[in-house]
DNA sequence: CGCTTGCTTGGAGTGCACTCCAAGGTTCTA
DNA sequence: TAGAACCTTGGAGTGCACTCCAAGCAAGCG
């Protein structure tokens, strides 16, 4: 037995924080209106991320329903982060397509992940610009405003 | 005179660190070619800008060719820093009328400028939070590979 | 049982921010 | 003065990330 075979397949989750509002592992079989409540995104949503492969195939109920478990939970939630950077949904179904493809991807998953870091410090530093000229133009308007105020007192 | 006219008439600029690459005030009538060098956006980009009133009327040649001037510049400047922050293009225009309407408007820009600020202070604080989750999975991937890494050597 | 609410599908539609096109006039350099 | 390169317009097209639709089956309740 390898190391990858413990550490790296299968879940890809290495778990953060626990999350509220969950049925125990056994009895995790979620509705897609359960899974609506619990992550914020519609339905259409949900359908569409299984149908464009950023989510693996979801167990369905005899007649055809889908049934989410926690697991898929944990995805959605990384899923969620990797969107807030703003990571394009292509580049998210790359790295779902990395984690199916098995223990071989994990080199260009580790690579994809530092790359986004990158991308979120840079986009931080961006940010931060944008502040420092938002800043002066509001101390600007800050200072009219005082000026004007003592110019109607008088 | 009011503190208004001499200070938030017109240009809005309050501006910021000297530009590069400008013509002196009075020769400043650059092509639009000289203006997609000079800021990085495309000609059509700056056409349709001008058309959804995101711009002024240009200053156009004998013959109607644009001629943009470096007010021109300095508002396209302010312009791509609100982009940058992730403020939709329909809210930059509504910015531009207030400033075409007039002093009456100081107080909703201060306002929305205002409001932006705390946009970009609560993205960040996202970004922050997704880089917390990377670095985690950024780790577990690093100690899978050294794992792997140790495994092989044996 | 009937009723309401929920879930299914493929495909079409939406909103945003550009991006490009055709057909023709303008400006510059040799 | 010829040719290349640049500029003009309205309107159509693109790519992204959803978002919605119709028509029909499924689930839960009195």
């Amino acid at each position: 037995m390898t190391v990858m075979e413990t550490t790296v397949t299968g879940t890809d989750t290495c778990a953060g924080p626990p999350q509220q509002n969950r049925r125990p592992d056994g009895q995790d079989r979620y509705t897609i209106s359960e899974v609506v409540a619990l992550t914020g995104l519609t339905a259409h949503t949900l359908r569409w991320y299984e149908r464009i492969g950023l989510m693996p195939h979801i167990d369905r109920s005899h007649t055809g329903q889908r049934r989410y478990t926690n697991r898929d939970l944990d995805w959605l939630d990384l899923v969620g982060k990797l969107r807030l950077t703003g990571m394009p949904v292509a580049d998210m179904v790359r790295y779902a397509e990395l984690v199916r493809e098995g223990d071989h991807t994990y080199v260009e998953r580790f690579e994809l992940l530092k790359t986004t870091r990158e991308d979120v410090l840079a986009r931080i530093d961006e940010l931060r610009g944008t502040l420092a000229v938002l800043d002066r133009k509001i101390s600007f308007y800050a200072d009219a405003g005082r000026a004007l105020a003592s110019e109607r007192s008088r």
